[in-house]
DNA sequence: ATAGGTTGTCGAAGCGCTTCGATACCCGCT
DNA sequence: AGCGGGTATCGAAGCGCTTCGACAACCTAT
């Protein structure tokens, strides 16, 4: 293993100007530059990494909390990680995965440790039992969702209440009355999940405004449920002719019955869904949706904790602007 | 922050005392231990990640490499992380999370700077360019995937040469003689990514012992491609009967497409999905398959790892048995 | 010429921990 | 009484780096 002395002795300086040479936090002369940078090719050195961060107490490195559940969408999940690491290194950092399991404890092992400088949290509760360490650390951190009171908080969000809007307001224009929402599964309420109520409260707000009428149903996912959950919504408002999805799981299930029921899409029936543009775009109908832009999330939540790292200020809140996309799904309603 | 020697203070012994209490490395009386242990309660004491570290030259940390691309099925790669995220946990590790992007850059990073004790690799190709690099070092590595070569290499992974061969016999004693396979992306093929390969080989070889006929395609996900690579298979072989499915993406269209053009599954065509349970579950029809066990993969290559680094004899090669599941997509081939 | 200001480099201290003798003590033997 | 052999604890060195203050060398401006 090579070492700052070693390569000093190399390029004969001594091991503060390489140390200097490596942080530009000193000016160096050219030549001397030069000669260092030689010298660390040659020798093949990598700084040690529990060194650098014992000196300067920064361990660069972020920590990511992930959920450990899967009742969620998962490659939102994975895609958000992705983007989360890429950025991260392009700040010359590295990316610590936990996952939720370890609940509170992990953030005050991380904070305590100084395993990592920061933490992002993805799957954040309304009234989240992290919030309050988060709060009480000095140590910068952000979310990738919106619990009930932001104060002292960085948070990162797709705009779900406008997003709500947006789904009914393209229904809206193309006629629909009345409108059905497949959302989450249940449990995904009850643990109150911001985003999903977010959705349907702007859903519901525009609905008045527009006088349409909403019906709300939870749904596991996959075919069963899908089945039930349909025949209920259609047995309790007939006259259904748009639907709103937030739920991957359910789609495909949907499209299937409804098509099963000799329902066409988009001619007597609208969907619209709230998911990644993949999935709009491998539905067996392409769907009209709105993206959910998890790479997006995952970069502006690193971007954000950088600018915290290097002491810069941040809005406390982000809310990204949905984006609606037409596709097949969604038409003008026939007949009336 | 409190450190070791603040608790040393508070329970009036020495730092290296305390040092020995935490790792257990010296015998330790029972009261200096309950002394020790109470001031680390009292004072909230964590160890410093760093200096631990430089001290003791482990991490404790280990590194996990996730391919950066997504034209593989994600949910199974987020499983797997999970599963290697929460396993190491138990065994005292955290998880550095990097993606494929640096390629074997990452591998001379973090084995250089000692970021990490030891890592694990996903998505492996028959000739990774990070093999070499792996082989020289000897930080302790494991792959989740074969490679071409496995000589001095520590692999986890499904059997997916006995999945295949699996597959053609459920299909062969349902009475199918034409068999489809459905497979990954091209892209995945001219990666020579092995498992999609491997696959192809247990079945094709199976299918010669059984006398079989074997017609395999592989296919982009979605409705179109897969409507495209349905006409040309039916095309070509208008008695297959059998299909075998290793690409999630593809199974929900390539069910509708039989829906669609009226054959029933599986009355007149049975489907097998390679794919993780929840998929086969939540499919439109309960898909009879061999489960990817994505969880167990991960647990069993930090299982191995940490084997390594504690010293201890590992295999070099890691095959899961593939486990068939038969549900409601296969049957008995009907007529003849 | 000299005071004052830059610029480039060095030496040393110290970050918080682990670990290796060394030491002190107690036990049971002879 | 004296000795070998545990057991429990301490002190000090050192892991590889950052960073601060010091200092020499040089450049202006008086």
């Amino acid at each position: 293993m090579v070492t700052l002395a070693e390569v000093a002795q190399h390029a004969g300086v001594s091991a503060s100007t390489v140390s200097y040479v490596l942080s530009g936090k000193r000016s160096i002369s050219a030549g001397t530059r030069q000669r260092v940078e030689q010298s660390i090719q040659e020798l093949g050195y990598h700084p040690n990494a529990g060194a650098r961060a014992l000196a300067s107490s920064r361990s660069n490195i972020i920590a990511l909390m992930v959920p450990l559940r899967t009742d969620m969408y998962v490659p939102v999940m994975m895609e958000i990680a992705i983007a989360v690491a890429t950025t991260a290194r392009t700040h010359g950092y590295d990316v610590l995965l936990l996952t939720g399991e370890e609940g509170p404890d992990a953030v005050r092992r991380v904070t305590g440790s100084g395993l990592a400088d920061a933490m992002i949290l993805m799957d954040v509760e309304l009234d989240d039992e992290r919030l309050p360490l988060l709060r009480d650390t000095d140590q910068p951190s952000v979310l990738i969702g919106l619990p009930a009171d932001t104060s002292g908080l960085t948070c990162v969000d797709l705009d779900f209440r406008a997003t709500g809007a947006l789904c009914v307001e393209h229904l809206a224009t193309l006629g629909h009355r009345e409108i059905a929402v497949i959302g989450e599964a249940p449990a995904v309420y009850e643990r109150h999940t911001g985003f999903a109520e977010r959705t349907l409260d702007g859903l519901r707000s525009r609905a008045r405004e527009l006088e349409l009428r909403v019906l709300h149903r939870p749904c596991e996912g996959g075919y069963d449920a899908m089945a039930a959950t349909l025949a209920r919504i259609f047995d309790e408002r007939p006259g259904t002719s748009g639907f709103v999805v937030q739920n991957e799981s359910a789609v495909e299930p949907l499209l299937a019955l409804l098509r099963q029921q000799g329902r066409a899409v988009p001619e007597d029936v609208s969907v619209i869904a709230v998911c990644p543009e993949q999935v709009a775009m491998q539905a067996s109908v392409r769907l009209t949706s709105v993206a959910i832009p998890a790479p997006e999330m995952g970069r502006r939540a690193v971007e954000q904790l950088v600018a915290k790292l290097d002491g810069r200020e941040t809005e406390e809140v982000v809310l990204l602007a949905p984006e609606l996309t037409v596709r097949a799904s969604t038409g003008p309603l026939s007949g009336g």
